[in-house]
DNA sequence: TTTTACTTTTCAGGT
DNA sequence: AAAAGTAAAA
């Protein structure tokens, strides 16, 4: 076999540009992975590179795995793989080796958002910063967004912020980041950044890896952030054989700090960059890319690259208009079923794709009522679970005994008589003494810090910490879990209290119990503080691998680098996809639009889209109109369908205009309210519509709920932000 | 002082 | 609709 059989003359030149920075811009089912697994093994097998001199960098730990696996089919017996990881993991792991070069301990663990969030609270009250007017989690998306730009505390100064949310978060930073540090722990954000500033700082460490990482690769570039970049900047310093991997078209992640730009930079900044573009289709029918070419080509700010493909033209596209979400979801389920039936679409091979991850719940009702299996990738992740992070929190606890925010979460946890006031007590002093919350407890139990009742208990908690640790050290991983899921009392609590939910928190724990036997199976040397690292760092798409035959349910964010033969994205609708919150600035917008896109993209056979006349989302209706993104689409390759409205029969007509009204680019009114009678409360105040306000200025409506006196819109306005106004009440202007 | 019951708030996306 | 925060009861 020679590799121009088995590539495009484009992937071949992909794959044997090996020396020197190359940019490939890869468009959706390109065969990108194909050409980046053949790079691979050209560079082992024709250029005599060792595998361990390969780092390739994915984005999330599934395609790591996959490209793992598929390169390691192909190798001799005695090759091992070469490094695959994705960026969190291979700092993690560079971390643990190294950290104690930046003050830290190797034992470090790793604070999730709801852990962050507690200590940005903790900064503000110590700091006085008013919680009501600044919310803590704007603060954290702040700071977050200072580290993604690779800025730290000191490069910061507060005389450049004159006012408001940035400016607070300018003030709280350094003692965030230095309460993390006291706590040994790291944020996510900080993975990166502390292994940038060690290969910055140690000429050794950095030359260590240049020497060892000889050829870099890097996917979805076009979702890497600053960090990121500079990241790959000093790992490739001394040979600058990097090549990225990125589409501009699918850049989804700008919302958490990723940067286009880094494709363009790259190419100005790494000296005599080669572009390759694959523009070649392997993955879906001519219609789908016509479909999905015309929603993205709107977009102003992009590289012009049209897809092609030699594939079949292909059915039309199906766009549904269903009555609210409970029909979607019905409409949805019997067009999969149909699919299986009559064209042998196995329902594994089929996904539900939407915006938020609420919307999937009318599906999943839909879809057991049919008995049809199906399984929800993603939302509530298992390791968020309460029950699961309070057990983790003993573990934390146990392991990084300076990790205040796990034993305050579990001190009274279940309860055990160590109440508010104890705490607070505790704490100050604590504050005070530049103790740790361990430090206080022990205080507590000597001195008269406390009553002699919660200090009675508080003794009785440590001995219990005691006892685990001691456990800890003698036992196997697994026993430790157990003995520490009984002797915590965590387990009698649930059974106690014996209703429903209790049970269901119950099998969770076995469910983790489970994990942690699976993973000390597989990693032969893991111990339990990798199982941590690896509960924190898992994704969403790493529950796709295990789930065979079935349904796949997920956001629109989540099922990047999939593929499907059948896909449905749901919710079509302003206010949704787009969601309401990218309307007001054209940045968000057009990034909505790609989510679009890459929604759409992934379907290789099948593919329908759908929308509803109102829905019920957090506890009232919506009245979305259909989405501004079905515009770009050309009648000829849609097949249109719709629920008729089920008021009365003379209704249906009203409903058919609005086919004709297509035209006149204004989507159509819900045709179910033009019957109603009553006023049209969703002609005023249309998601998306200028209005005018005596005090805050000019503003676009982003969110509307209620109906009629109690109608409230929530409106951007420039000068304010967001604010909630009762529209009767408000003097609001339409433009 | 701690626990329970009630009220209020939030509601995009994720490593 | 669900979690977080607050006031009243034990």
């Amino acid at each position: 076999m020679s590799l121009a059989d088995e590539l495009n003359p484009r992937q071949l030149e992909a794959v044997t540009t090996t020396e020197g920075p190359l940019l490939i811009v890869a468009g959706a089912g390109s065969g990108k992975t194909r050409a980046i697994t053949y790079r691979i093994l050209h560079l082992i097998r024709d250029k005599q590179v060792s595998p361990e001199n390969i780092l390739a960098i994915t984005f999330t730990n599934k395609a790591a795995k996959e490209m793992r696996e598929r390169v390691f089919q192909r190798l001799e017996m005695n090759e091992t793989a070469p490094w695959v990881s994705t960026f969190h993991s291979l700092c993690l792991k560079l971390l643990r080796r190294h950290i104690s070069e930046l003050g830290y301990s190797n034992e470090f663990v790793i604070f999730d958002a709801q852990d962050q969030l507690a200590v940005v609270k903790k900064c503000m009250k110590e700091g006085q910063v008013n919680t009501e007017a600044f919310p803590p989690k704007s603060l954290l998306g702040q700071i977050s967004s200072f580290k993604n730009d690779f800025k730290m505390p000191e490069d910061l100064d507060p005389e450049t912020f004159s006012y408001g949310a940035p400016l607070k978060a300018v003030q709280i930073y350094p003692r965030y980041q230095k309460m993390l540090k006291e706590h040994n722990a790291l944020d996510f954000d900080d993975l990166l950044v502390l292994t940038v500033r060690l290969l910055r700082q140690s000429d050794q460490i950095r030359d260590y890896y240049n020497e060892r990482f000889k050829y870099l690769l890097v996917d979805e570039f076009q979702d890497t952030n600053l960090t990121q970049y500079r990241l790959i900047q000093l790992l490739s310093q001394r040979h600058q054989n990097v090549c990225v991997v990125g589409d501009d078209d699918q850049s989804i992640y700008s919302w958490r700090g990723a940067r286009i730009e880094n494709l363009l930079r790259f190419e100005r900044e790494f000296e005599g960059t080669r572009v390759i573009k694959l523009e070649q289709n392997y993955r879906s029918t001519q219609t789908i890319l016509k479909v999905a070419g015309a929603v993205v080509r709107e977009n102003e700010n992009r590289k012009d690259k049209t897809l092609w493909t030699e594939n079949a033209v292909g059915e039309r596209v199906i766009y549904h208009r269903a009555e609210d979400e409970v029909d979607e979801a019905r409409v949805a389920a019997e067009k999969l079923n149909q699919w299986n039936q009559e064209d042998g679409i196995s329902f594994n091979d089929s996904a539900i794709l939407y915006r938020t991850n609420a919307q999937s719940r009318a599906m999943e009702d839909h879809l057991r009522h049919l008995r049809l299996p199906y399984r929800v990738i993603g939302g509530q992740k298992f390791y968020e679970r309460k029950e699961i992070k309070d057990i983790l929190a003993y573990l934390k606890v146990i392991l990084n005994p300076a990790d205040s925010v796990s034993l305050k979460r579990i001190l009274n946890v279940p309860v055990r008589g160590i109440g508010k006031t104890s705490v607070e007590k505790i704490e100050i002093w604590c504050q005070v003494n530049n103790a740790t919350l361990a430090q206080g407890l022990r205080e507590a139990t000597q001195g008269n810090l406390v009553g002699s009742g919660p200090a009675r208990k508080i003794e009785q908690f440590l001995n219990l910490l005691d006892q685990l640790s001691r456990m800890c050290k003698e036992g196997s991983a697994l026993d430790f879990l157990q003995e520490t899921m009984e002797k915590s009392g965590y387990i009698a609590m649930l059974e106690k209290e014996n209703s429903i939910e209790s049970r269901g928190r119950v099998e969770n724990l076995s469910e983790l119990y489970n994990a942690v036997e699976a993973f000390v199976e597989t990693e032969r040397r893991g111990t339990l503080l990798d199982f941590l690292d690896s509960a924190t760092l898992a994704s969403d798409q790493d529950q796709v691998d295990d789930s065979r035959g079935v349904i796949h349910l997920m956001t629109l964010h989540t099922c990047k680098g999939l593929e499907f033969d059948a896909v449905i994205i749901l919710g079509l609708e302003n206010g949704l996809l787009p969601h309401s919150s990218s309307m007001s600035d054209n940045k968000s917008y057009e990034e909505e639009r790609r989510l679009c896109y890459v929604g759409l993209t992934r379907a290789r056979k099948k593919l329908m889209i759908t929308n509803t006349r109102h829905r019920r989302m957090h506890g009232s209706t919506f009245h979305y109109p259909p989405s501004d993104f079905l515009l770009a689409i050309p009648a000829e390759l849609l097949e249109k369908k719709m629920t008729e409205p089920q008021a009365s029969a003379y209704n249906q007509y009203g409903g058919r205009s609005q086919w004709q009204d297509r035209s006149s680019s204004q989507p159509a009114e819900p045709p179910a309210l033009k019957s109603s009678g009553g006023k049209q409360s969703s002609g005023e105040f249309a998601v998306g519509s200028r209005v005018l306000h005596p005090k805050f200025g000019q503003g676009v409506v982003v969110m509307k709920e209620g109906e009629e006196e109690d109608l409230r819109v929530t409106i951007f306005f420039k000068s304010e932000g967001k604010k909630k106004l009762v529209a009767r009440k408000a003097k609001l202007i339409m433009l």
